[in-house]
Order: C-alpha cells, then sequence, then structure tokens
DNA sequence: TTTTTATATATCAAAATGATATATATTGTT
DNA sequence: AACAATATATATCATTTTGATATATAAAAA
C-alpha cells in the first residue's frame, strides 16, 4: 500500500489534484488507513504519470500555479485491482503520545495532564468528524463499514483515556511525594 | 519521535544489541508506540554512537557476528528527556486492512471473509500477548496503562469486526447477485 | 532428515517525510 | 480599517525510513 496506490485509491473516486486527494486523505474515510503529505503525492503523482495509470489536464487559475487534476487511465484501474490483490500487510501504528505515557514517570504531573487533554480533544475531534460524514455521505457499505470501525477504535481509546487518566497521574503524584520525602 | 530517540528509549530500560532491540518492540509496551526494522535501527545505533549518546561493547560469538551491545550515555539520558519534551505530533495509523475494506466491493465475497479472518488472528494474538505481559511484568504504571490502552483498542477493533461482518460480507452478496440477474 | 525459526549485523536502492519556497484570495480578529 | 491567519495550489531538497537482500550457524520443529 504505498503512495500510488493511496492516490489511484482516491482517484477512483473521481478527479482530483493533488491538493484535493489530499484534503481527501484529512477528511471521511479515506483518513483511517494513513496520512500523506504533499510531498509524498506530488511525486507519487508524477510516477503514476510516467507510467501511464493516470492523465492529466491543466486548469489554469489566477494567482495561484495551474490546478492539475488528474484522471484514472484504464490502466490505472486494473492497477489499483492489483493492488487490491497484493498480500495484505499489518496494521501499523505510531504513537508520539504512547511513547511519552509510557515514560510518564520521567514527566511532571502536569504535563501528562495536558498531553491526555491534547490527544482526548483530538480523538473528540475525530469522532465529530465521522459523526458528521456518516449522516451525510451516501451509503456505500465499506465507507460506512470503515467509518464505523474508525467510530468504534476512537471511542475506545477516548473512553480508555477518561477512565484511565487518573490512576497515571495519581501514580506520578506518589512517586514524586516520594521523591519529595 | 524518530527512531534515535526510540533506541534511546528502549536502552533506557537496560542495555541491548540492536537485535534486542528489534525484539523489545516485537514484545510488550513498546509494540504499541510503533515498529521498527534492522534497517531503521542499526543506522540509528551508529548515529547515536557518533554523537556519543551511547557506548558499545562487542561480545565475541561462534558462528554468528560479534553481539554488539549498547549502553545509554548521560548525554543519551538527558537527550532522552529533551524527546520527551517535544511537541507531541498525532498518533498515525497505516492500515492496508482497512484500505481494502474500503474496496470491499471490489473483492469476492471469500476474499472479504478471509481478509477479516487472518486480521481477527493479528488481533487476537496482541490481546493474548498483553494480557500474559500483564500477568508476569512489574507494575510500572506507565507501562500498565500502555499495555491497558492497547488492550482496550485491540479489544473494540476485534469486537466491532466480530460484530459487523456479516453486513459488509452480506452487502457484497447482495452486489454479487444483482450484477449476476 | 529436512525445514523453519532464532540468533546477529550490515548495506543499498527506493520511497516517504519534514522543511521550505512561492504567491494570492478569502476569512477572521482586533 | 488594518492585520493576521487560513485556504488554495504546486514543487523541490536533504534527511530518514523502508524493504529487499546478503551472510552464517545453532536449535527446534516437522
Amino acid at each position: 500500500m504505498d503512495t500510488k496506490s493511496l492516490c489511484l485509491a482516491v482517484l477512483s473516486h473521481g478527479d482530483r489534484s493533488g491538493y484535493e486527494i489530499k484534503k481527501t486523505f484529512e477528511e471521511g474515510p479515506f483518513s483511517h488507513i494513513q496520512e500523506i503529505g504533499f510531498s509524498s503525492i506530488y511525486p507519487a503523482l508524477a510516477r503514476l504519470l510516467e507510467e501511464g495509470l493516470v492523465s492529466v489536464t491543466a486548469h489554469a487559475q489566477e494567482g495561484r500555479p495551474d490546478k492539475k487534476v488528474y484522471r484514472l487511465t484504464p490502466k490505472g484501474r486494473m492497477a489499483l485491482l492489483d493492488a487490491l490483490d497484493e498480500p495484505t500487510g499489518p496494521d501499523r501504528l505510531r504513537s508520539d503520545f504512547t511513547f511519552r505515557m509510557l515514560f510518564a514517570h520521567l514527566l511532571a504531573p502536569r504535563t501528562i495532564e495536558a498531553l491526555i487533554d491534547e490527544r482526548l480533544a483530538e480523538l473528540h475531534a475525530k469522532i465529530d468528524q465521522i459523526e458528521s460524514c456518516m449522516a451525510v455521505d451516501d451509503p456505500d457499505p465499506g465507507r460506512a463499514f470503515v467509518s464505523g470501525y474508525g467510530l468504534a477504535v476512537y471511542r475506545a481509546m477516548a473512553d480508555y483515556l477518561e477512565e484511565h487518566r487518573y490512576e497515571l497521574v495519581g501514580a506520578s503524584l506518589i512517586g514524586t511525594a516520594a521523591v519529595a520525602e
């Protein structure tokens, strides 16, 4: 599941510019697959173009660079199908937050509190976003399934943090008290 | 939270070789931060050594390359503290599985079934691993918190898959039937 | 007996990331 | 009204990360 396949996937839902591909990855069910930045997208689109998997049309704009709208070619459609058939790798997480929680004993209780609040705000934002997008969007079974999956996961995370935050901060306070003695 | 910081973090729990660092990332609470491979670890250790954040001792072995055991230096300990103080980035997921579920309408029902079974097996393996490691390990509050967090997340994922899998496969079957007509 | 898994490090090409550059319209804030 | 911030739009570059591959043996499993 490289950036090229990810771009093909988004493009299968309709023609888009690189900028719009990024937006698609920030909203809706695509956000539960992976995040991608411009520095991944633009080189990927260039390679897709070279390989004939997408075509491009430039739309002139005032004050901005031309908007280059990409479209899947039949060959690109096949490539997406091929990508779907490849062996599925395991889910991979990368969590700055968990890293810090693991070293909670090295952080001030207030820092831990702030970190948890920050993460909770992130999670609630994601939950709200999915809820509003589930109400509006068409009921494609794949999308509904993935949105529901995301919702279940984010809720479980938020619930855990809300239920267990005081255990961690409490332990940290006890540790501080012991050191102070 | 680059590979260097991750290595410093593991090394703060005791001296280890590159090989052992990888094992630590496969077992226990470190596995909920991020996965890392040898091709990330070895270059990171080389750079840490250059920067004087770790020291190394070679242990001769028969039939294998020398085991190079790394140890945090005081400077390395400070670097870990600094890494902990840096701004916390958002959690990032990369899910081959979700990618495929989003395109369930392009997959055969049996393929979807197999994909879900596979993912469920992965999740149950992770759940079992955490449960056994929570029973054995020392009750460091950070570790306990992170293990509990991982457990909550993996259980939510497994529960969702078990509860909603038939909706997805069912929808896929209906789609197939409609095409067949 | 054979195959797989575990131990152990290393390199290389390819891909992904974060930072930065450029430029303007629109929206929000004081 | 002035100013700041956000949204639109693409691109490049150095650094970092990844996946594939090489090497070699002991131990465990089939």
